[in-house]
DNA sequence: TTTGTTTTGTAACCTTTGTTACAAAATGAT
DNA sequence: ATCATTTTGTAACAAAGGTTACAAAACAAA
């Protein structure tokens, strides 16, 4: 189990304690690893890989919200374990995924105990709401190209490659758009010479900025 | 000092302790609570009224988040406290407020000691949570029309009447668009008949839903 | 009343985004 | 190779929302 990174986060005490309280568990790319309407009892601290977190509305729409990486923890699963709600969102492994999860009993007890606990799960709730906020801002405020290059830009930083895995069809379902548009914005950008499209595949040119 | 609805939140000990270390406050509507990029070293317990919650981009474009009312607390403010962190929106009082100011030191105390500060904590960041989920569903999946429609039943339910006192062009702003716009569609409302347009006013009429 | 300000109504037009439909290209399976 | 599936390209059109411009109405102040 690699818990070499958490040692920089919390004090050697608590990692031992997370190795003996906390569910040790791992996905591969694509896997669900949470789902809507799912009863949350426990909150996942990433060790290794990127989970991607989605909102669906009545209608099957579904929108990125934003990505957790090592030594985040989905902020919005601690504040339901208190009272065992449902999960209002989607989580699925972005790529291979290592994490542990906590039981909700001891969430409480370190929040007490441990004053890096408590400073890991306020940061992080504090993260979140401000990613929410960018989501926010980016729907409202920007339109639709410029969406699109952030999620490029996004996905560039996320996996350190200027080669972007993906489908016309997957980014239009991850920024709730239709397929066509997203392929008319992308034939824009690669006229403009910022991208080159290929099947399954963007590369990001230099000039993409 | 109206403590009681917190009496029935808290108990009584914690009730106490609010008092004596927490900061009475007062705002008339439309006075200023919070603004962006100052700094936060209090986190807000709302006694009475109702507080408004909107984020700005670097263009000057508003968008309304939430609405905070009594016994709720802005969770953004607390995750902010502990790293003395600068906000991320503006708070104006929608009507008259009064709140408790609580100092971040005894934030942390009180979650260890007071399981009832623990829950009505960890509830809040759930709340807000899944308020601006709300919000991003609004915005990324629903037409104006209807966002224009949530957005007076929201005030209806709100002030528990169903006279609403806004110009089109407050409306127009916290939904992040146009008077225009905003005259346009309440217009199609006033002539599907269901609701009647005044000067800086809008009577909802039992068509309306 | 007169004047200035705020709010609302409306038209005309433009841009962005969404939709439908169909073809071509790439890939995978048999 | 042949066939089916997935992905991409593109055109044509529809709808929603944004912009500009101007006038009328409501209101406030002098």
């Amino acid at each position: 189990m690699n818990l070499d990174n958490l040692q920089h986060v919390f004090e050697p005490k608590l990692v031992t304690e997370m190795q003996q309280f906390g569910t040790w568990q791992s996905f591969k790319e694509g896997d669900l690893i949470m789902d809507y309407g799912k009863y949350i009892r426990m909150m996942p601290v990433i060790l290794k890989g990127t989970v991607k977190v989605l909102r669906m509305d009545e209608n099957g729409n579904e929108i990125l919200l934003y990505y957790l990486s090592s030594n985040e923890s989905c902020s919005m699963a601690y504040s339901c374990c208190v009272e065992a709600k449902k999960s209002e969102v989607r989580a699925i492994a972005e790529d291979d995924v290592e994490l542990i999860a906590i039981p909700h009993v001891k969430l409480d007890d370190w929040l007490c105990q441990y004053t890096s606990w408590r400073n890991y799960i306020m940061r992080g709730f504090n993260e979140r709401f401000i990613e929410l906020l960018k989501s926010i801002e980016s729907i409202a405020f920007h339109k639709l190209d410029d969406r699109l290059v952030a999620y490029l830009k996004d996905k560039q930083r996320l996996t350190g490659s200027s080669v972007i895995k993906a489908s016309h069809y997957l980014i239009a379902d991850e920024l709730a758009t239709s397929r066509v548009v997203i392929s008319r914005l992308l034939k824009q950008l690669e006229n403009s010479k910022k991208i080159i499209l290929y099947r399954n595949e963007i590369k990001l040119l230099p000039a993409f900025g």
